[in-house]
DNA sequence: ATTAGCACTCAGTAAACCGGAGTGCTAATT
DNA sequence: AATTAGCACTCCGGTTTACTGAGTGCTAAT
């Protein structure tokens, strides 16, 4: 993504283009050569300015809304800014603080933890934050408890390695005396412990043949409870969107219609959830996508800062923002590195936990 | 609510009235005295007709938005019209089956079916779809499982009757072995079982003292956990909104602001959820709130219609949801009605597979 | 009581009309 | 050669004006 800087690029229009930017991130307004002048101490005339930022058009950094109105940075431009970024703002110490706390005081177990942070994120940035959760497929069962309910309902619940738990009732044919259902549930937790959850899921329903004549019957119950329990048709990756309502302060987003594209994106989340997927895929840290960047049409009048989290060293999940292209990126930026730097440490956290 | 009938409004003006706000909901357009004419076979001519709607308007079940523009119906008007749905029309087959496979696919436990719930309202009317979870003091415990993840933490299951599951990770102080815990359990389920979820919290916090010493120590114990269990400030009647971004259509709001100021409402749920529990004191049923009906100024522009479900012979929350004031009221409150039926089946038939 | 007819009202749209912010260019200045 | 002052030009956005047509209310005729 990281677009080389063009030597042509001397350090005064660099100054310069980044002024424009900033300028116009606060004010929304196309920025003129006088605002430059005015505001910011560059010691040339406005018709310098006027010149300079001819050039910055030509190289596509900036653009005109309309011939006689300031100009307005394009994509190009942004990104060029983004790059240029190069000391990261961090969080200030009382945002840090401030996220810490709202952690502690939530649950510990993980589908509180995604929710929150999506919160969050929606909350400091005023955008739309989102999260990824974790890959079944990376997640380790710790232990699978079957608790009886009475009559002929069980509860069925998997816990993970890193804190997620799942629960499903789940309705028998016959009822099951409870001392049978501790022992099923000895016998599963043997077997399966430490396998990723989708191994689970196979293990269960797979290997049936397998398996002595004394343990055949625990294993068609597990096999009827796992099928429930994990209910196949739901994805093994949800995605957490928090502050769906700030898109409508979007300020580039001034007609209906567009607003009411971008939030059925936003509704339907597994487009989002599979662009994330594949930011994830493509292996780790923050990205920012500008604009026209994003593949998806949809998204293309706005930015994407995401960041993959990583339980010990492997990156399981995404979390980030959706805002407007008019974003104050280095602001965004050192809030989605804090928040992921967090998260990461919960997660680790979370494993070291187990016994 | 229920306006009385006057006398005066014969059943001609009625006819006619209904007429308009039928019209009305169709086109969003204010209805002329040409286009009854036209379409509908009153036998009349535009002229009389204009006078009919010049006597309702004196009435108060129109006005005009601007003189010579056609009529559209008031608050007043849709009541009314809302009061005069004699024969509630049913949901089409079609719909009724749709709706039970929704669940059936979804899962059993409660919040799940919350969810859905939401989920189903908003989408089967296009509107906004509104869950008040059962109040934690009507539902009785059914079961409460500790289930140890190893090292010092505890996984705290709580069922309770009628299905509603919570979950919650307690980390303790010191380890405890799980021969121990099971005997905890024991202890716990036997003199907790079918008291009320709020009773719970109470009888463990208070009545510590009353105990014999060899309990004494299970009960600090129980006391670390459900003060973590259940987690005080969290509020034991939870609202579950679905199809926020369906307010962007509502046709009313033509300005961003007051589409703002709604959203808010609806993301600051409990403003909300006060207004239906008001709704569930006050008894049950169905009702529907038009515009200005509305207490909250917020929602002076938007109509309510929802109903209290039970389980067994309690209203124990609220569904229903929030749209336009121009909307298809018969068909939205044959929605929410069978909906709740709907509902009402499902939880009595949780509280009945108990053992 | 109903209706035909007509004068009147007014939203909404289009056309015409500025004012001003901001540019690009040229010629003068450093 | 780079910068700057000055000026002509462009075009957005807001305002005014004019016009159309849908729809009414009223009166007089049926």
């Amino acid at each position: 993504m990281r677009v080389l800087q063009k030597e042509t690029l001397e350090n005064r229009k660099r100054k310069l283009l980044q002024a424009v930017i900033y300028q116009y991130v606060r004010t929304a307004k196309p920025v003129g050569s006088h605002v430059i002048v005015d505001k910011y101490n560059f010691g040339l005339s406005s018709a310098t300015v006027r010149n300079l930022l001819s050039d910055l058009e030509k190289e596509g950094f900036l653009i005109q809304p309309h011939t006689s109105a300031g100009r307005v940075p394009t994509d190009k431009g942004y990104r060029h800014y983004v790059d240029s970024l190069l000391e990261i703002q961090t969080l200030a110490a009382g945002e840090e603080e401030r996220i810490r706390k709202e952690y502690s005081a939530r649950s510990k177990e993980l589908e509180g933890m995604m929710i929150s942070t999506s919160h969050m994120l929606s909350a400091m940035s005023h955008y739309t934050g989102m999260v990824l959760s974790p890959r079944l497929d990376k997640t380790l069962l710790r232990r699978l408890q079957l608790v009886s309910l009475g009559g002929n309902q069980i509860l069925v619940v998997i816990v993970s390695q890193n804190g997620l738990i799942r629960h499903r009732v789940v309705t028998l044919k016959r009822p099951l005396p409870s001392e049978r259902l501790t022992a099923i549930s000895t016998i599963l937790n043997d077997r399966l412990k430490g396998l990723p959850l989708t191994e689970v899921r196979t293990q269960i329903l797979d290997h049936i043949e397998t398996v002595e004549q004394e343990q055949r019957d625990a294993f068609t119950l597990a096999r009827e409870l796992v099928r429930e329990a994990f209910d196949l048709n739901q994805p093994d990756q949800e995605l957490y969107v928090g502050g769906k309502e700030n898109i409508i302060d979007f300020p580039e987003l001034n007609d209906f219609s567009q607003l009411s594209t971008l939030m059925k994106v936003v509704e339907e989340k597994n487009l989002l959830a599979s662009i994330l997927e594949k930011e994830m895929k493509k292996g780790g840290g923050l990205t920012v996508k500008i604009g026209s960047e994003n593949k998806l049409p949809q998204l293309r009048r706005v930015s994407l800062v995401s960041s993959t989290y990583k339980i010990g060293e492997n990156a399981v999940g995404v979390l980030g923002i959706l805002g407007p292209r008019r974003m104050e990126y280095a602001r965004m930026i050192a809030l989605v590195e804090g928040v992921t730097r967090i998260v990461n440490q919960m997660l680790t956290r979370f494993d070291a936990d187990v016994e």
